[in-house]
DNA sequence: AATGTGTTTGCACGCGCGTGCAATTTATTC
DNA sequence: GAATAAATTGCACGCGCGTGCAAACACATT
């Protein structure tokens, strides 16, 4: 009724409404809520309470434009078939909101390229982009790069060989060394390996690395297929192609497979439609250790990745605690279970 | 070499620039990314031209702290135990892009409370914060919406006695209606109802529908054991446990499940531990319709949410275009496979 | 009391764009 | 061709906060 002050229209309180409440500027209001102001801790307390009693919280976005940092990091993904994905955002979410960044996720299934994906981040003005995807190719990236806008290019969980970029992966082929070494010492003498799409760039990856470790080994390049998406329903399909097209089964005693979501589908063809044993007529060892594989139906042999130690490592590349690597590589841990 | 105008230090390209080349004013050159502007083709074209040459994009951080718009959406999600999770962030988040609006994601496993979260979220003056997860209870809403500034509060996939809240989702009680005659159709009549956490707000559930359709019914609550998480492991625990107890397995034909990520534990339990089959055992019925459940090894009956549509009228209520209703049923569809 | 050191505080200016309206240009009509 | 309507363009002001520095203050020392 009386005098109602110059309150704004709708309820938006800044700053200022807490600064004049509590008898200080709007810098100090501002100060009080930085980790690490300058900043004396009476003053501290008195914008505290004001700011509790007005229900006043810094905005981001204003903070953002002023300082030219977002604390806002992108995540492309456009595989969502793999279940392995949903663990990397649960781990990659966690992990960044710890440190104070917030994540913008992105889903680039649509897209014929990520360009257009990149852009629309560097239109929020992450301050970095992290590529968890398969779609995109040194190529795109390299166009991306090129419109600038975006700081940081990250490739998560795999590698990349675009200079400008940083990759955070498992170490594939320290893996895949393992993997084999494994299968060879439990005795399996005729490996299939159950491919992912092959239209990536084309970065020595975990087949590459087990074909050439065989070859080495035995003198013979084992037979491969590739599946068009890391999708236990199409790899399904793939294994249940191969064999009807190789009916000498006995030509396969495992199968290796880039990762568990093409494992998945792997053991279900295997049982389901050959109607054979795993591990017993053809074992099968598996990627990533994503939840499924420690099942009971499934049991798989798999290797995990690290992803916290991965996501921390992602955290300190945005930081800047480590600059200019443009390749970090976790050792990862063979997980033996009985599917082989 | 020569003169170089008045370029920025860095290279942050903004429609002043462009303005400057295109000789317009830099009113126009924003006008020109605005769909339906009014501004002349020509102009129009002018400015495109000279944002392309320069590589202008506008400036999303700016816009939103300008128009109090920000076109971001946040997503809460602390059940990533459930693969059905995954599907939904794919759809949710491609709908979302579709139009033009972008996604932000909280793992809000850690709080104890989603409070916090959600200020968070309003520090980014997100559009709309949409809750997936299954933590938050309808007080911790109230409190939340109590702080204001996240401008709408949408329960997503299930219902909120929250009169501030819009809930979407799938009609459960039709749902389990239908679910319950096909069951009682196929002759079933010794269920055993698996449930998922019971903490949650008091809404009526699935487990509810169920059990008080089948009391209406046959005249006997069915049996019902609870899992903490939605997460295959623990149902499939959760039901080995009830079978160590309940050794007259006789007394259950058909295991009904609150979602598939229980289904699955449930299914595997029955085959790995009980040493039965599915369904000629005991059946199992499911919920969500998971990739998962159309697998070969799982052949599940299911009751499939309708996503798409459900993440349609999810942009319907961020755009304004149907306004105030509490909630926005869906009906979804059995979809009959082999476990039941 | 004067000097010096270290700590707090205040402030001018800018981040890039939106809003609403007024000025200007272009199209339309008789 | 003048008058009127319609389409297009320009602009002052503000969104809420950060940066870097200078002024103000506190405290210890001689």
């Amino acid at each position: 009724m009386s005098q109602m002050e110059n309150q704004r229209s709708d309820e938006t309180v800044t700053a200022d409404d807490v600064a004049k409440l509590a008898g200080v500027s709007r810098w100090t209001v501002n100060r009080a809520f930085k980790k690490d102001a300058s900043i004396s801790r009476k003053s501290r307390e008195k914008v505290m309470g004001a700011a509790q009693t007005l229900g006043y919280v810094p905005d981001l976005l204003a903070s953002s434009l002023a300082s030219d940092r977002s604390n806002l990091v992108c995540l492309l993904i456009d595989d969502f078939a793999n279940p392995h994905k949903l663990v990397m955002l649960e781990r990659l979410t966690r992990v960044l909101r710890k440190n104070g960044l917030d994540t913008l996720l992105v889903n680039t299934s649509d897209e014929e390229d990520t360009s257009a994906a990149l852009l629309n981040a560097s239109q929020r003005r992450v301050d970095a982009a992290v590529l968890i995807g398969i779609q995109f190719t040194d190529r795109s990236l390299a166009t991306a790069l090129g419109a600038r806008r975006v700081r940081k290019l990250i490739v998560f969980a795999r590698s990349s060989e675009n200079p400008d970029t940083i990759s955070i992966c498992c170490d594939d082929r320290a893996a895949m060394n393992e993997i084999t070494d494994y299968i060879v010492e439990k005795g399996y003498r005729k490996p299939l390996f159950l491919a992912g799409p092959q239209s990536t760039s084309a970065h020595l990856g975990r087949k590459e690395t087990f074909l050439k470790r065989w070859q080495d080994a035995f003198g013979a390049t084992p037979d491969f297929v590739s599946v068009a998406r890391y999708d236990p329903q199409l790899a399904y399909d793939q294994v249940v192609g191969y064999f009807a097209d190789h009916p000498a089964l006995n030509n396969v005693d495992i199968i290796v497979c880039e990762n568990d979501a093409l494992a998945v589908g792997a053991v279900d063809a295997i049982r389901t439609k050959l109607g054979l044993r795993v591990p017993e007529d053809i074992a099968v060892i598996g990627f990533d250790d994503i939840p499924q594989a420690d099942s009971a139906n499934y049991k798989l042999t798999t290797y995990r990745q690290p992803l916290s130690a991965m996501a921390e490592g992602l955290v300190e590349v945005l930081k800047g605690t480590s600059e200019n690597e443009h390749l970090r590589h976790f050792l990862g841990k063979l997980v033996v279970r009985e599917s082989a």
